[in-house]
DNA sequence: CGGTATCCCGTGTGATACTG
DNA sequence: CAGTATCACACGGGATACCG
């Protein structure tokens, strides 16, 4: 077996990048055009055309076109299901972040509830919905 | 505010990379030996040397000396409470990997509780403890 | 506004050879 | 076995200029 080939390398690959990454933290934060992105990240042209591009490719953004009234059309990119889901990704990534990296000139970033605005945490739940501990886990390989 | 400056550009700056992450998933296996890691991963040991250095720098892994009897002491790697912890942000690949990257060649990887082997899967729970949507979270910047 | 095209440069990586 | 040292190369990304 090739244990370069697994879920984890390629979904890394697809997703794992800094300007992917970011472009879904802007999308989860409710930006949605092109130049929004630009502003927000400081990314250059050309660089963002091909991230975006290449994430429609994935299937984590759709092209939706739009128009305010009295103006021309415009497009703007809304997250698929599959760039929605990818958000355990980044909120995993902020977790440990938070945890490990704490730096006093970085913004603080956290996750809560849409209605009640609680406070939410990433957990392993077993299939009797208990929380299991970090340490208490265990990968399971199936060669093929 | 510099938006590049967030925990989960610092988070995969730091354990993004696609060896970094491989290294941390032999880890959970088992594996603890430069040896290991070299023959499963097929990395070119110049490579796997500096992601070490780099890990041990990190606090993500621990050096620890060991001695089989009658041979010379060697060393083995080992996770420290950094290093188990990102455990979340593999396992967020893997899961997001396993929904939407299915290809028959790849291995298919799993996690399970240790003692029962009872499946287990990443939720994010809100304060009372009750399982949130992916939808319905809200990422909150706080400026500084 | 929302791109495309071109150039240039730094970094990550593999291959290879050498070491204690 | 567990590295270190050197080289060569591909690729990502920034800067810049141009376009409909």
């Amino acid at each position: 077996m090739d244990r370069q080939l697994c879920p984890v390398v390629n979904a890394v690959k697809l997703i794992g990048d800094k300007w992917t990454l970011l472009i879904l933290r802007e999308m989860y934060l409710g930006f949605r055009k092109f130049d929004d992105f630009q502003k927000n990240l400081t990314i250059s042209k050309s660089v963002l055309t091909v991230k975006l591009n290449r994430m429609l490719e994935l299937g984590l953004l759709e092209k939706k076109e739009y128009q305010v009234e009295k103006q021309r059309s415009r497009y703007e990119y809304c997250l698929t299901d599959k760039g929605i889901d990818s958000s355990k990704v980044i909120i995993a990534l902020l977790e440990w972040g938070n945890s490990y990296l704490v730096n006093p000139k970085n913004p603080s970033i956290t996750t809560v509830e849409k209605g009640t605005f609680s406070a939410t945490r990433l957990c392993m739940n077993n299939e009797q919905g208990e929380v299991v501990d970090w340490k208490d886990l265990r990968l399971v390989i199936q060669e093929k």
